[in-house]
DNA sequence: GTCTATAAAATGATAGAC
DNA sequence: GTCTATCATTTTATAGAC
């Protein structure tokens, strides 16, 4: 049971809309957006809110308006992402462990990168996953990636199958320095990815 | 041509002998072996020169003793590091370029991760990727690589073949969340990590 | 080689005006 | 919803005694 709050202030509430409609962003989605890259580009520590405020051109109080605190950051962009993981998740769950389920979630989760910016954001975990310890975003999503190696190779299942799986996921995140000619667009990656993902699990 | 600096007044020399002796470690490497782990375990830019100090039992004058800036810790960690990695990639480029020169390239690496603690070192950069773009030891691991990469696959290779020699050298680097099971050694991860690689470059 | 003490700067965060 | 001003804390780093 979660404590309600029902003396909010301001438009912190819990889920939200996010950029969806395709305009102009407000500030709070903003704020977010430039928050992930920087976060991404220079880390979560090391960028600091005076920076981010800069780069939006307003002051940091007007953060603080937005968002509590620094992690509330990150948390307001897990949040709605993390649910579609569990929806996904409870899907794979709940269907027969067969080879099939398993191409198909992996399907399905490659499909669920690139909305929005989930992509970005699985970037910027795989970039601070030291940081991401200590924070409750990190732990979150740290554990729905466990459970998601659990469909696909059981515990004691052999070690290098294992780790086939693992890369099998990672292989979707990453752009790690996969990234050595920058005319590939995403959508030749995310198909490359999903390939090599693919063969992984055999 | 780099700068000679003649009037060193402390044990902060370039390369250094570490850790080989296998008695109990002087401070200097104490520090390095204790820093790493919080940089690791907790992130690079969130770990203060405090904690480490205190975890050593010491102040953090004491470290100052013994390192210039907090950068310098992971660059003399670095050092010798990366002039292993320039040997191994010198090497590479000198063989033929066929599949058993990328093979033997593979297993040379995965030996060299496990010499001493290269492996804990790139298990840090891989998980302070976006902290490591700011400093020099990170930009210089970086560069090394993409050398490494090269050597695997052209940069004009299809892109499944690309992603693939990336996951090869990434197998190696990491237990990522490969680690469910706590009682799997070291070595037996280092078997099925080449294991896994080898497969990749195929 | 390690300590005490302290400087100088930056950071996350808040109060209150507009 | 954004601003100015400010606080409390922490951080990296240095000076100088022992």
């Amino acid at each position: 049971m979660t404590e309600v709050r029902a003396t909010e202030r301001s438009p912190r509430s819990g889920a939200r809309l996010g950029a969806e409609s395709g305009g102009e962003a407000d500030t709070r989605t903003r704020i977010q957006q430039v928050a992930l890259e920087l976060f991404t580009q220079n880390g979560y520590e090391a960028t600091s809110l005076r920076e981010i405020a800069e780069h939006l051109g307003v002051t940091k109080a007007a953060l603080y308006y937005h968002f509590r605190t620094k992690d509330e950051i990150i948390e307001s962009l897990v949040e709605d992402r993390l649910a579609k993981i569990e929806e996904l998740i409870a899907w794979a769950a709940a269907e027969p462990h067969t080879l099939e389920t398993r191409r198909e979630f992996l399907r399905r989760y490659a499909d669920l990168l690139h909305e929005q910016g989930h992509h970005t954001l699985m970037r910027f975990f795989e970039r601070n996953q030291s940081s991401m310890t200590q924070h409750k975003a990190g732990v979150m999503m740290r554990g729905r990636m466990i459970q998601m190696l659990d469909l696909l190779s059981a515990r004691d299942a052999p070690l290098p199958e294992q780790i086939r799986c693992s890369l099998a996921i990672f292989a979707l995140h990453s752009t790690w320095f996969t990234v050595r000619d920058p005319d590939v667009t995403d959508e030749q990656r995310r198909e490359a990815a999903l390939d090599v993902a693919l063969g992984l699990i055999e």
